[in-house]
Parts: C-alpha cells; structure tokens; sequence
DNA sequence: GGCCATTATATTGCGCGCACTTAAAATTGC
DNA sequence: GCAATTTTAAGTGCGCGCAATATAATGGCC
C-alpha cells in the first residue's frame, strides 16, 4: 500500500489526500490518551468511591456550590442520559441531594452534603499527582489546552 | 472560595497546589475534546454504519491486512472485552470475517471481506473532512499529537 | 506423557455517553 | 384565559470500555 511509504515517496495524485494510517491520526493520539489519562485516575478515584465523570460533577460543586443539572449539563457538556443516573449514584453514596425547586417545579437543584463538601479536601492531592504522572511541562500542558479547547470549539461549531 | 481569584492573588500556602477548577484542567479539555471529535465523527461514519471504535478497527484492518484479535488489541489499546462483541458487530455487518487458526486454536483471525475492502475507497474522505472541521494547522495538529502521544506514555508507565 | 503455568479469547456486570421518546411544568400568543 | 410552544427532566436502548472471572489450547518440565 503505498500509505505505507513516507510522503514524499508517495505519488502526486495521493499527496494531498489526508492518510487513513493510524499512527497519523491525531484523532487516535486523542482518543488513547483520554482512555490512558482516565485509568491513571482510577485508582486515585477509587479511594473516594468515584469514576471521573463523577469526580468531574464534584469538581463542578466545590467550585459553584448548588446548580441545577441543566447547568451541570452545560459546564461539563453532558446531557440529562447521562446525568440523571450518574447523578443518582452520587446521592445513594450520600455526596450530593437531589431537590426540585419551589421556584420552577420542572428544575432540579444538586447540591452538596456534608459528606460530599468533605471529600474536598481529601481530593486535593489528585491533580498534583496527575500532573506528575502526566509529565509535561506547565507550559506544555497550557499548549495542549488551549489547543484542544479550539479544537472542540471548532468540531462543535462545524456541526 | 479562595479558587476563584488569579494566582497571583490567592494565600502563598495554596499557591503550590494545583487547582480543583474545571477550567484548570488540561484533562477536562481532552475529555471534553475527545467526546466533541466522536460527535464529529458520527454523521460522516452513519453513512457506513460504523462507530468510531469500529471504524479504527477498519483502520488497522485496512493498514494491515488480516490480524489476530490480539494484535489489533495491542494496536488499539484495547482488550477482548471491548473487542470481541465489536467484531461480532462488525461481522454482523459482513465486514470481516472470524476464523480461529489451525495452527493455533486459541487464535482467531481477524480478515476483511470483499464489502469490508471496498469501504476503504468510500472512507478516504473522512480525514480531510475531520481535518478540515478540526480548524488546527498541520503543525498545530502536530504538535498535539506528539504532546498526547508523550502523556500517554507516561501516565501508562506510571501505573 | 502427564502436570502446570501461560496464552488467547469469551463472558458478565457496571458505568458512562448519546439518540430517541415521553412527560410535566412554564411561557407565549392571541 | 386557553391553546400552542418551549423548557427541564426522566426513561429506554445500544455500544463502548474496563474489571473480574471462566475456559480451552499451548508449551515447558521433569
């Protein structure tokens, strides 16, 4: 196959057509990097009871306090599928209540329990540990943010 | 919280710590990034009738030719768990074939059918189009790449 | 040649993530 | 003030991903 030479080997006609290889796809470095990143949470995680989609959502009420889940949903850009019922398992381990709004009958708010306002503290070391084990630079890492927060502003908007 | 000032502002003893805030963190940006790049995907793989994870498989198969489960496992970073009902999927769909090896009855042979072949002409579109609704320059993308590749590494041999 | 560790794959269970549908409350239009 | 529309959430179904377990074939090893 003649993907399997370098480009400049390649002939004329293939030149600007995009590789199907794999390992020049910075679509799949994404993809296995997000899977590699979320196991080396896991065992972090483990220790407070939570997956990172979890521990996301625990992020997101630490920082704002009480959000209803549409605003959940907005901040870290999930949808009510997969809130709802990860939202239920946060309130069966007792970090978070669940409560429908006087104001508007429709909306419910989440907020934290004792317990879950706790686990704050605790879970200060994750990110440190993180960023060691990730092993790039600060600056490295702001690179890499910024670029894949356009990337995703870009693929959303292209829709 | 003390969190939502600048750096620069907040107590010496916190200033050594990495931040809870979701917007700190680079592993929010690639989680999120990862999912909106699928979502990108899926319209242009609908017309295949394939899903992102199956449509990497079809990478490697078309990269490679036929390959035990194993090997594509080691290629994808993923185990039979996730593979082995994938490629029923797959072959559901009369895309590739399953056959164990006689040389080696534990194994079994991933290859491609006709259909599973032909595809590949039709699907050498797909990476422009990402390309193009990606909005990165090709060093830009480059550079992401070679950065999640390195984090990758890392944070697996850091288990 | 039979025992034992290893290897390749399958199975089960669970938690996402997303599409699609349903339902109830709130808002808007007239 | 009531019908039509919009908003917020829940329910269902399906395909990953991964942990844990099971099973069958292989390869030493004495």
């Amino acid at each position: 196959m003649s993907e399997n030479r370098p480009a400049a080997e390649r002939p004329a006609a293939e030149a600007d057509e995009v590789s199907l290889l794999l390992d020049d796809q910075m679509c799949f470095a994404l993809y296995a990097a997000q899977r590699a990143l979320t196991n080396r949470y896991r065992p972090l995680l483990d220790e407070f009871d939570l997956t990172y989609p979890q521990y996301l959502v625990m992020l997101v009420l630490w920082e704002h306090g009480a959000l209803p889940i549409k605003s959940l949903g907005k901040l870290l850009q999930l949808d009510y599928g997969t809130l709802t019922p990860l939202l239920k398992r946060l309130q069966a381990h007792g970090l978070i209540r669940r409560e429908r709004q006087a104001s508007d009958e429709r909306s419910v708010q989440i907020s934290l329990t004792e317990q879950g306002a706790e686990l704050r503290k605790r879970a200060r070391v994750i990110p440190a540990t993180i960023g060691q084990a990730a092993g790039l630079t600060a600056t490295e890492a702001g690179n890499v943010k910024a670029l894949l927060e356009r990337l995703t502003a870009n693929v959303t908007a292209s829709q």
